[in-house]
DNA sequence: TAGATTGTTAATCGATTAACAATC
DNA sequence: TAGATTGTTAATCGATTAACAATC
């Protein structure tokens, strides 16, 4: 679409000399991650020193999804305003949303979704692979070795640990059953960085230490206890049983909020 | 423990009485919802008209989960300090988030536990047994049949649905399979109030209006999609997927932000 | 051009923390 | 009593929203 960078300079003051939008869309290609030289943009768009909260990241995933939908429905380009109708938010809180990482949309025309989806996986950290391990076969774990949505994403469970003995040495649905002490061992050998935590709740703690110490550096907890992990180690906990006791709240004080 | 309420009474005013602290908890199971007259506490205090922020619930949920296991480890009594560390809170957070449903704690001494457990069931509305219907019986519907923490919490899975005829029929994990055009039949038989629904994203939206006209009155979504619900109807959404994406992007940002 | 929509600022709103009198 | 800890207020911090110039 780019024929030429020179042809795409615009003058902006006295000696400065800026780029158009589009040009920038594709300049972006370039010197993403090697030339950070871009010093007039604004101190907080895209600046990686500003932390960014958890709830943001965790609508980004859900930007991320809409769009996958728009895409599959057709559609081009979309805007902050369609999809936060779509997802129950605003359309501000969504450009804001955006601008911690960077400037991606056209004014007037709205975000190529093709092209927000590729910003939004790269930022995510999904425009790669990651073979990930599950711990644990018990109900839960045996499903998730299966689960669609990881695939979908990128994440592929390329082994499974447990203690059971009678499990060790089976391959449940393409994944190979490992005995846990071959945990270091495996991770390394297939580049895991990524734990799925399944076990009972009394094993958890004393199974995350082990993630640990095979250089695990993210853990996913379906256990309902509080690890206790070092700093280094990332963690993102789900409680089922608390999920279904955040809806009964929500139904048995329905009446009152609406 | 309390003889009788008349011994209780303590001056606190020119011709006002006031009750101790310990005659309080056991009058509050008297009058709780029954006689709200104390007009005498903060307005923010229990009030149920302050809206409560779904990260408070969602806290709770934690505060009733380390309260169970302090309990198991023979504790009797426990302090916003203690509970703090353990979650990695601060002490006024937890104060300030028990403050909007009443005050359960002694000053000086803490929070006995198993009091605390038992105002916390019930401001979460478990401290009853639910009923509650799995739509759909792929690897995670079919996992979550016998999840045992659902049973812990008094949420008891009494019917399944599927639209696969194979399956309907069938009884599994003790739980019967019917088939999805039985739904309305079922719930109203059952009395369930909460579905769990583990379809394929195509057909959530389609399976959550069913759920609706059967008048289901929560639904725990795990499908990847944007339900669009009655206002009537709660809802809680879980996309595992997108719990794996948050892990990706804190390991992807760990240096930074540490 | 007129209409649409962005990125960004400032204003608003809400949530967390610190501090402390009241209490045991 | 002295020490501990609550419930509550006020101060701080952070997140959301509204508004609008810049842009296509």
């Amino acid at each position: 679409m780019i024929n030429g960078f020179a042809a795409c300079l615009v003058p902006v003051g006295d000696s400065v000399w800026g780029i158009c939008r589009s040009t920038r869309h594709c300049l972006l290609e370039f010197i993403h991650d090697r030339l950070m030289t871009d010093d007039s943009r604004h101190p907080d768009s895209g600046d990686p020193n500003v932390p960014v909260p958890k709830a943001v990241v965790s609508r980004l995933s859900l930007y991320l999804r809409e769009l996958s939908q728009l895409i599959r429905d057709g559609r081009d380009t979309t805007s902050s305003t369609q999809l936060g109708e779509r997802l129950g938010l605003t359309d501000a809180q969504i450009r804001k949303d955006l601008a911690y990482f960077g400037q991606f949309g056209y004014p007037g025309i709205g975000y190529r979704c093709d092209e927000l989806v590729t910003e939004i996986r790269r930022i995510l950290g999904t425009d790669r692979d990651w073979p990930v391990a599950i711990i644990g076969l018990g109900n839960l774990g045996t499903a998730l070795i299966g689960h669609r949505g990881f695939a979908e994403q990128g994440f592929r469970v390329t082994a499974a640990f447990e203690t059971d003995e009678s499990k060790v040495g089976m391959t449940l649905g393409g994944v190979p059953v490992f005995h846990i002490d071959q945990l270091s061992e495996i991770v390394k050998k297939d580049g895991i960085r990524l734990g799925i935590l399944a076990v009972p709740a009394k094993a958890a703690q004393s199974v995350a230490q082990r993630l640990v110490e095979a250089d695990i550096e993210g853990i996913l907890n379906f256990a309902p206890v509080t690890l206790s992990l070092p700093p280094t180690v990332s963690r993102v906990a789900v409680d089922l049983a608390i999920e279904l006791e955040q809806l009964s709240f929500a139904v048995v004080n329905r009446l009152k909020n609406s």
